[in-house]
DNA sequence: TTATATAATTAGATAAGACTAATTATATAA
DNA sequence: TTATATAATTAGTCTTATCTAATTATATAA
């Protein structure tokens, strides 16, 4: 097995090739991880001898099948984690991220299938994120943002797409989570701000960025 | 907070303390940790100097208040941990002791306490060994071992003193958990083996090593 | 194309926690 | 009491994971 930072490096790696289209570079690990540029270039190389990544210059880092298997493995536990915090001990879903954080690195072979039956087979985790199945296959993660819809749209909230306290804490001022119905009503021209109404109530204002964060699915 | 290391020898001096009587020595640290003495005095160094503990070469290391308070709680932690698992993952009681021991570390300011309403208060872990309660007050623990009784006394087991798996999978193979009832009925003289009928079943005989080993209370 | 900014890499330092080997203390036995 | 075994301590080494500072490479802009 790896290290607590072997995993942490893993996990970002994995999170940044889901950013598709960008080659993911030491400075962009550096970036997610807040680690010093040099320290990643050191843990590259580590990882890549123990052939979890392959790094070139040109096509930047890449997960091998071994390195995707475990990254996906410490997801899969990260979620079912926090699923577990939030619906049976009863914490908010700003709460629970840095627990999991640490929760995710504990090491047993059966621990995230037992957990997984546990829970009854969550497909997606308090924020809204898909939780990798036992057999490695992940459910399909949202894409659509509240910014992106038309005018006069209605919607569920899906999923978050930024997960610090301070986004979610304001969600929770604002009364919406996952499952809340929203209704585009209007896009101000002068800075996209987006005028909504949240689960049919009154109309109220958010930036374009906040639209930015919030996943929604057809209703 | 404290280190991971810190906290494992925070544990195991809190153990040497309650097998009262004796002083605990880097030596006797040493064994039950598995790490060199050269290590053990460093970290006796670092820990007085935090003020977790005391050491003086006459009365040997002592938990301060402080030590013993941080101690107490890391054993709730791996208590409650352990209940968790056998409860509520389905683990068998040899399997939780090693995943304890990591996830004892765990760090969070509500976690001990809503594990412990989750798990609706528990007293004592699934050896028999008392879970301490939020406020620090740690329920009784049992002493008297089979090899104690007189013969012919039926008693029921209350917990184990060896939580080796080789132990506890022993005992599952002989059908003992806590709660069995067992009756002693002979003590041989030679080797003081002891002949007990398990759950009011046919005769097994057992050695002194484990009779000593089963904690048990009054019918 | 040349200058400049940014990124990647190397070299060297540091802290934690462990180890081995050597030394000094202390306890026990002859 | 003296010899011997055991325990405690010190000194120095190693590994992991981080950092800073210096250097080299690459991309971007003038
Ligand atoms: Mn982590
Ligand atoms: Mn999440
Ligand atoms: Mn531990
Ligand atoms: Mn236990």
């Amino acid at each position: 097995m790896y290290t607590l930072s072997e995993e942490n490096y893993l996990k970002a790696i994995y999170r940044l090739s889901q950013e598709k289209g960008q080659k993911i570079t030491p400075k962009g690990i550096s970036d997610v991880l807040g680690n010093n540029p040099a320290s990643v270039v050191d843990m590259i190389r580590k990882l890549a001898e123990k052939q979890l990544i392959d790094y070139d210059k040109k096509k930047g880092v890449r997960l091998t099948i071994q390195g995707e298997k475990n990254a996906v493995l410490i997801v899969r536990k990260h979620r079912l984690w926090e699923v577990f915090l939030l619906e049976k001990l009863g914490y908010q879903w700003d709460e629970i991220h840095n627990i999991a954080e640490e929760l995710e690195h504990i090491k047993d072979d059966t621990l995230a299938d037992r957990l997984d039956k546990f829970l009854e087979f969550p497909e997606y985790d308090p924020h809204g994120d898909p939780i990798p199945k036992a057999n490695g296959k992940v459910p399909k993660s949202y894409s659509v943002t509240l910014a992106n819809l038309k005018e006069g749209t209605r919607c569920r909230v899906a999923a978050v797409r930024d997960t610090s306290s301070t986004f979610l804490q304001y969600l929770l001022k604002l009364d919406i989570g996952i499952n809340t119905t929203i209704q585009l009503i209007e896009k101000i021209p002068f800075d996209s701000s987006l005028v909504i109404s949240i689960g049919g109530k009154d109309k109220t204002t958010v930036s374009q960025k906040f639209g930015e964060n919030i996943l929604v699915d057809g209703i």
